[in-house]
RNA sequence: GCCGGCAUGGCCAAGUGGUAAGGCAAGGGAUUGCAAAUCCCUCACCCCCAGUUCGAAUCUGGGUGCCGGCUCCA
């Protein structure tokens, strides 16, 4: 079988992937400031995250996954420059901050499981790791890595000459372009804050600081993943804009305490765009996972419309392609249902020829070169069309549709749910379509089209054909 | 202004030198007691211009458009 291999933003190539310690892959996933519910936008890094999850388990790997809830507010920097996010919307909604963190996160959560997202092994929450933060800063200070003003202390970016590797931005070049009025205190307009201190401020903490700090915005993400996943990991993901400065930051943080290579790989996803653009507020095409059920849809077929494309390239969400994400997706589920229903059945005629195995081939060979997961879908079709023109044998179909639950097993395609909860017991829903065959036969039509109306209220397609009637689960 | 990425049919989307995967939609046909489902057929020369090459969607240069970043603030 081909060898997997991953784009590595910080190499700027592909390269083979090769856990640190054989057999196992440990990888941190920076997740949503929970100040308000994540968008779609969000959940598409978030259904990356997941699609590697599933890969290395399909591949036999045993994963160790963190993604951490940020509940400290930063700036995410939008419009809204300058401003703590949850702090605002604390402020804005006339509640503790704790209560949006508290509301926001239960509502993620229910979202990962809508969206059949596989949970991560820990969730570290930034407010519950002020104690491992403060620790890396002391050492950051003590290895002349950073230093203090005041009750605040930055990071000395000219301290770790690889400061700006992963960007690709050059310390000299952030000077000459910064739109951001300098702050007079930092010794270098580069230098990032490590702990910041407020007195104004709703989230504070006591510290050897000072009495009302809170943590930087990148801090957090080194002192957790290092807690849980060690000194040096295998994979960290993010989306784009987490290049610069989230994760070169935390790069200079981890390594500076740790002086070992923080992440091996780190692979960022594109922005979803919507219409052509960028979401935005003003336009009014920031979507929820509520706005897709509303509109008619399943909270997969978004999943289906975000695996359609190659991570690294933008895809653009319109609900004209959402239908058509739809559309494929329940087509890929009735190929599935008939290659059961063909295994349940008579044997059909087939020409000879083997399908599933090179589509098996195919499928690998797509996802294992850098997660190309239209190319690892449309081998899945041209399955489905061989399947449609030639026929396959038994043994052929239950290899098809063997492929095809490897498939549901990367890609999350199928509710889980239905797929085996029928309301009917088979041999009953058998018993009733050969009673309506029988109806046909004697131009009880009346009778026949009563036991289709009943067999499909129960969520069961028919399908007539001139060698008999097949039937499966919608 | 600076750095980086992208641009494929009505829509979504693979494809990085050898002559355009796949899906959705659409049109035509078949099948059917009616219907559904299903099946068959049709449907692109790759943003523009100029180059390199026997040959480019794929490489180079120049446009145009879209996307990300340019760092903690009050």
């Amino acid at each position: 079988m081909s060898q997997l291999r991953l784009y590595n933003t910080l190499t700027r190539r592909l390269q083979p992937f090769v856990p640190q310690e054989p057999g196992k892959v440990k990888m941190y996933h920076c997740g949503p400031t929970v100040y308000q519910r994540p968008h779609i936008g969000n959940y598409r890094a978030f259904l990356f995250a997941d699609l590697l999850r599933r890969t290395f388990e399909a591949s036999g790997l045993e994963v160790l996954q963190v993604m951490n809830l940020t509940d400290v507010g930063h700036l995410v920097g939008d419009a809204d420059e300058g401003e703590d996010k949850l702090d605002a919307q604390a402020r804005k909604e006339k509640v503790d901050p704790w209560q949006i963190v508290a509301t926001v996160s239960e509502q993620f959560f229910q979202d990962l499981e809508a969206l059949q997202i596989r949970p991560a092994h820990h969730y570290p929450k930034a407010t519950d790791h002020i104690e491992e933060m403060v620790a890396q800063i002391e050492v950051l200070l003590e290895k002349g890595h950073a230093y203090r003003v005041g009750d605040n202390v930055y990071f000395d970016v000219h301290s770790f000459p690889d400061y700006g590797r992963l960007s690709g931005n050059k310390v000299a070049d952030l000077e000459a372009g910064a739109r951001v009025e300098v702050n007079q205190e930092k010794r270098h307009p580069a230098d990032f804050a490590l702990w910041k201190s407020d007195p104004r401020h709703l989230m504070k903490w006591k510290t050897v600081f000072g009495e009302h700090g809170f943590p930087g915005w990148h801090i957090e993400c080194s002192a957790m993943s290092m807690k849980y996943l060690g000194d040096s990991f295998d994979l960290h993901t993010g989306g784009e804009d987490n290049v610069f400065p989230h994760h070169e930051c935390e790069i200079a943080q981890a390594e500076g305490v740790s002086g070992k290579t923080f992440v091996n790989l780190w692979m960022h996803t594109k922005f979803l765009q919507v219409d052509g653009g960028k979401m935005s507020k003003s336009l009014g095409n920031v979507y929820s996972l509520d706005d897709l059920e509303q509109r008619g849809f399943e909270v997969l077929d978004f999943r289906f419309l975000v695996l359609r494309a190659h991570y690294r390239a933008s895809v653009n969400f319109t609900w004209k392609a959402l239908q058509g994400a739809a559309e494929a997706r329940k087509n890929l589920h009735d190929f599935r249902g008939r290659l059961q229903a063909q295994l349940r059945g008579p044997a059909m005629q087939a020409e000879a020829g083997e399908h599933s195995g090179p589509a098996r081939k195919a499928f690998w060979d797509a996802l294992h070169d850098d997660l190309n997961t239209s190319a690892a879908l449309a081998a899945l079709f041209e399955l489905r069309n061989a399947y449609t023109q030639k026929g396959m044998e038994a043994t052929e179909a239950a290899d098809a549709l063997d492929l095809l639950n490897l498939a549901d097993d990367i890609f999350g395609l199928f509710d889980q749910e239905s797929a085996d909860s029928g309301d009917l017991p088979d041999p009953e829903i058998d018993a009733l379509v050969e009673e309506r065959n029988q109806a046909r036969r004697n131009r009880d039509f009346a009778r026949s089209d009563q036991i289709r109306d009943q067999l499909a209220a129960a969520g069961i397609v028919l399908e007539d054909g001139p060698e008999g009637t097949l039937w499966h689960r919608a």
